[in-house]
DNA sequence: CTTGACCTGTGTCTTGGACACAGGTGTAAG
DNA sequence: CTTACACCTGTGTCCAAGACACAGGTCAAG
């Protein structure tokens, strides 16, 4: 019943600071649990919405929000409604972030997951999605590459331009020039 | 009243085919209107929207969310409700197309308008405003730079590892080893 | 007269959350 | 006990720059 006996809260990587605050439940997401007061307070091991964020270092909306399109699924207690996140909730967070972090969308997650939760091997997905992501990160380098290039070729130029008042066709010389003489 | 006679459609730069369709109606956006005609169909100089869009190349859409957003504002025929874009307009959204070129957004081309059309000078707002942009692109490029080599890493790193199903804590270990392997 | 191409205004969709709001809950202090 | 405050819930809206849809009006050709 010390912090150092070892439970399955070891999943939460070294946070031990935060058991503090279950101090009187035995223990969350093992065994040897006092049903009564599980029953009462925290059905089968739960973290509320902003333990669980600040758990991944992402705000409270986030956790909300993979809730909300159904990419988590924490239970609820019936007593006053919160939503109850457990280990498996946290590890598929922590996967979603890891897939975030590699460009896969929000969508691509959910395919990943479906496959996943049919016991099927999500990987030949994976490397497919990967392929198209990379595909289209590289596409949208090129074209950021291509606008800061543009934008500091204008700031260069513009340098050595005068300010000037709009005319009757001319709204602003140095943005309509610029751009006219990129045709050349 | 031939294709080859020069009037105020010339900063349609050389799209001379459409002006077969405002055959009859004397010059669009010159002198010399017949006024009879011109009052009938289209008051001092109009062309619609698709054809607006076909001049710059965008799409109708576009002319209409840029009508919407007033930064257009066109006339109006009475008679059957149709937008007339005139040259002003024309000028107007060859800016707007030439300034999204630059990186500067919509609220930004906005600003300047606003600026323009009191008669005072945009250029110390389009200066500070592509500082701005560019400042924000950098941060983009380093940004997609970086996603690109992870996704590149990762592709790199799992052509040497197989397949494997789910397991109770690890939903993709492709993903997940390579976001553990990250923190190192 | 019908067909088809065009026009209108309006509303909704896209991403990945962030923010707002009304109302319920839990707890510690006075 | 009351009050304050931090937390929770669901729901709705917002962002950018258009793209798309839809119901209904217009117009010229066959």
């Amino acid at each position: 019943m010390t912090k150092s006996r070892t439970n399955s809260l070891d999943f939460l990587s070294g946070l031990e600071l935060m058991i503090d605050s279950y101090q009187g439940k035995e223990q969350i997401f093992g065994v040897n649990l006092n049903p009564a007061i599980v029953r009462l307070s925290c059905e089968e091991g739960c973290v509320k919405v902003i333990e669980m964020a600040r758990r991944l270092g992402v705000t409270a909306d986030t956790v909300r929000f993979y809730t909300r399109i159904k990419i988590l699924k924490p239970g609820k207690n019936k007593a006053n409604g919160y939503r109850e996140y457990s280990e498996k909730d946290y590890n598929r967070l922590r996967f979603v972030l890891s897939a975030r972090q590699l460009g896969f969308s929000v969508e691509d997650i959910q395919e990943i997951l479906n496959h996943a939760d049919n016991k099927k091997s999500p990987c030949p997905t994976v490397r497919r999605l990967i392929d198209q992501r990379l595909h289209e990160t590289e596409r949208q380098l090129r074209e950021t590459l291509k606008l800061r290039d543009r934008m500091q070729q204008a700031v260069l130029e513009w340098s050595q331009k005068p300010d000037k008042a709009p005319t009757g066709h001319m709204l602003c010389h140095l943005i309509e020039e610029f751009t006219a003489e990129e045709r050349l």
